[in-house]
DNA sequence: TAATACATATCGCGC
DNA sequence: GCGCGATGTGTATTA
């Protein structure tokens, strides 16, 4: 872990920083007054502010300002950055293409550059996924229903992968989606479009439930789930 | 627009600025060796690494890697900072209610503590968004097809809200789902609620058809349209 | 590379 | 505050 700063810099020596960094492969920070313009999928114009950008070895660029979780503007990972002094100003500028975009950032005054080398060989262990509800159900299927028998996860269906694909005590087809929070319309749409494939291509008299399972349900998806005549079972995605 | 930095600072020194530059309502920043805890909606554990905590005076905590766009750790806008020297460590500690949430960041080691003092009065300004597709299609509805009349948007369902309402050249009840980009199956099951819940409500005789208005459709998604008989019309969200 | 679905999604708007 | 849907969503996984 090293770590090195400028106090307002120079835009030259703003920008020799800041390629330095780039080059070393550090994350880079500027902080001061800039106007951003991004174009691409979108395109956006942000007029003058002060905001702290940030440039990972990654490629990652993202423009932070005093507020929200999001970025007013960044650049995924994969990116080219590049800087330069235009006009007295320090432009950085980041590029990548497929698809095409590009983001510019131009900083009338720097107030802060600093760089970072970092050192990361942890990786994050989360709880509490949808992978740990899968988990559990396929642990307990009684969790589900007295009598629901797994056989497969990830089955493939016309209309995509279901979460959880077995058979109930009666030998009916049944679909589980799992959602590992609350859930909307949205995903009683998403069941639904499974069941449907399902019916669509099994043979007659062969039945498909289709079962939610969630923490719980809004209204709205419950009048939605009734009325496609789907289910739903409350299951928290750990114990 | 201002900003301060210590180097190399001790525990205490760190603490004491990190908690002024909170109370000052600034933009702060801390680079060094952490180790990450949380735990509300869901819970994890980060070993020890380097990365940067950037804390803002909306209460946004975001705890980045070298690596990725996405913080490794964060804590959403409206949470309480608190700081602090635990065992040697400067300790930073989040909160939040409603969901019950908790972030800790605990430094053995702290490279860099800068203040940022922002100004931003700049507002966003994006282009091309759903909402200038349905400018688009409101301005000229023959994009969608000739003679297509919409009476509505926002319009309210039992299934919720559709984007533009109205009638074809034949007087039959038209649904348009608008998408900025290409669209998968998921926008497909969106439409297919809205028309399901329109033809439930409607007097029989009066048919109701869906048209999916994206720039573009997955084949998946074509498919599962015809079986539906939805309809899709190209259209970008910008000329 | 494209497609599909998850995410501690976040964000904004409406009720 | 909850519900609902958009997002330049990002991210991982799989074909």
């Amino acid at each position: 872990m090293d770590a090195s700063v400028l106090v307002d810099p120079s835009p030259e020596a703003a920008c020799e920083a800041v390629a330095a960094g780039i080059e070393a492969g550090e994350v880079v920070s500027v902080f001061g007054r800039c106007a951003v313009e991004y174009e691409g999928r979108a395109s956006s114009t942000l007029g003058p502010g002060d905001r702290l950008l940030l440039l990972k070895p990654d490629g990652t660029a993202l423009v932070h300002t005093e507020e929200g979780h999001q970025p007013v503007n960044w650049q995924p990972p994969g990116c080219d950055h590049a800087v330069a002094v235009e006009d007295g100003d320090l432009a950085v500028h980041s590029t990548r293409t497929t698809p095409e975009e590009e983001l510019d950032v131009r900083f009338a005054a720097v107030a802060q550059v600093s760089r970072y080398a970092a050192t990361d060989d942890s990786e994050l262990a989360l709880e509490g996924t949808e992978a740990d509800l899968k988990r559990r159900v396929l642990d307990d299927p009684a969790l589900v229903e007295a009598g629901f028998e797994p056989r497969a996860t990830e089955r493939e269906t016309p209309a995509g992968a279901v979460d959880v694909y077995g058979v109930d005590a009666d030998g009916n087809t049944v679909v589980v989606e799992l959602k590992r929070r609350r859930v909307g319309p949205d995903a009683v749409g998403q069941l639904a479009r499974y069941v449907e494939a399902l019916r669509r291509d099994s043979h007659e008299g062969a039945s498909v439930r289709g079962v939610l399972v969630a923490p719980s349900v809004t209204d709205r998806a419950r009048e939605l789930l009734a009325e496609r005549g789907l289910e739903f079972v409350a299951v928290e995605p750990t114990a």
